[in-house]
DNA sequence: GTCTATACACTGATAGAC
DNA sequence: GTCTATCAGTGTATAGAC
């Protein structure tokens, strides 16, 4: 459970408590009351900071954390300089610092669950956010086969999203370790494919 | 939408019907009248084919679905003979026939969503039906480290998984190439690794 | 084996007091 | 800014007719 100082504005807390209950469980999952719970609050009180409802409320945050995804990716790449593996290894340990985020469920239930033109809006913001960084990256191994680097660049999304899916108890090896080995194994492999 | 012919038992037709509904979509996503209208019937009428409700439904499906995925995954990897390789791929192969399996949502979504033992359960099939198969491949691999065979099939699985949930348009190339082209990337990259 | 009817709980949302 | 009260809609489940 999330801690806030005495004084984070009110709906920061809000949205920032939604943030963390949809991503950990989903849409359908996650009631109105489950957040106000979470807040100590009633949950007819949620509507003053969020008048739009449990939809708009989920679309914002959303958003919100993609958002974030992408800033976090985008500055761990390139704080990592020009190399692919210290690259890929700085995406993976910022992804891996941040809460699940479960793409599989939020295209086939999430998005299922709330308007089409919201669905929309959030596949491209998905598309933007976590794809686009990852797929400039391998874009440098693959330049004459885009959709190669398109979807090593959703390989690596899922394997880091696989990570955070084990059981904690699965491996006594912490997770960016795991993920440090894997992007080893990952480059090695791909040695011999790359066009460069 | 799924097709039976006329003289199915109705019994198999609900249990069909609501494996492929979870499947897609997860337990809370899902409710009875859309099982029961996806099979032009009333929802009350689900009751005398599965007495047990909700709940007790969603757990026979899974657990179907889990141990058909057993016996496909293990006899896919049996008739591929000896090769590691060869093994992955006809894994692969098999799991990619199948419908969508969203194992993180599994289980950070649905299984909080019902009770303790059936939780409890749950995990167990998914352990014995899922990664103890393609962790024994992985053995062969990593004898001194089972951990990482672990691992490796934790991984293999999230790969395999994450190409189901691209999108039909993100690549030109079918889904069995592409994880035919990855389980080459991963083995070449994991000859430095092995250590038979 | 399927239906109608209904009980009962839960969910999202609104109105209005303090 | 948070509360109580309330409502309509939806969801699971049961009873009983046909």
């Amino acid at each position: 459970m999330q801690r806030f100082s005495q004084n984070t504005p009110a709906r920061e807390r809000v949205i920032s408590t939604a943030e963390t209950l949809f991503a950990e469980r989903g849409y359908a999952a996650v009631t109105l009351r489950d957040i106000a719970d979470a807040l100590q609050m009633r949950q007819a009180s949620l509507y003053h900071h969020v008048p739009g409802g449990k939809e708009a409320l989920f679309v914002e945050v959303t958003e919100r954390t993609l958002h974030r995804h992408r800033a976090g990716l985008e500055a761990a790449i390139d704080a990592a300089g020009d190399d692919l593996r210290a690259q890929l290894k700085a995406a993976a340990g910022w992804l891996l610092s941040q809460p699940v985020m479960n793409y599989g469920r939020m295209m086939q239930s999430d998005m299922p669950a709330i308007g089409i033109p919201h669905a929309e809006q959030l596949r491209k913001t998905t598309n933007d956010s976590l794809f686009v960084p990852l797929r400039r990256v391998f874009e440098g191994v693959f330049r004459q086969s885009p959709h190669r680097a398109s979807y090593m660049a959703g390989t690596f999304l899922s394997l880091v999203e696989g990570l955070q899916n084990l059981p904690e108890s699965f491996s006594p090896v912490p997770r960016p370790h795991m993920a440090d080995f894997l992007i080893d194994v990952l480059l090695d492999g791909l040695n011999a494919y790359r066009e460069v």
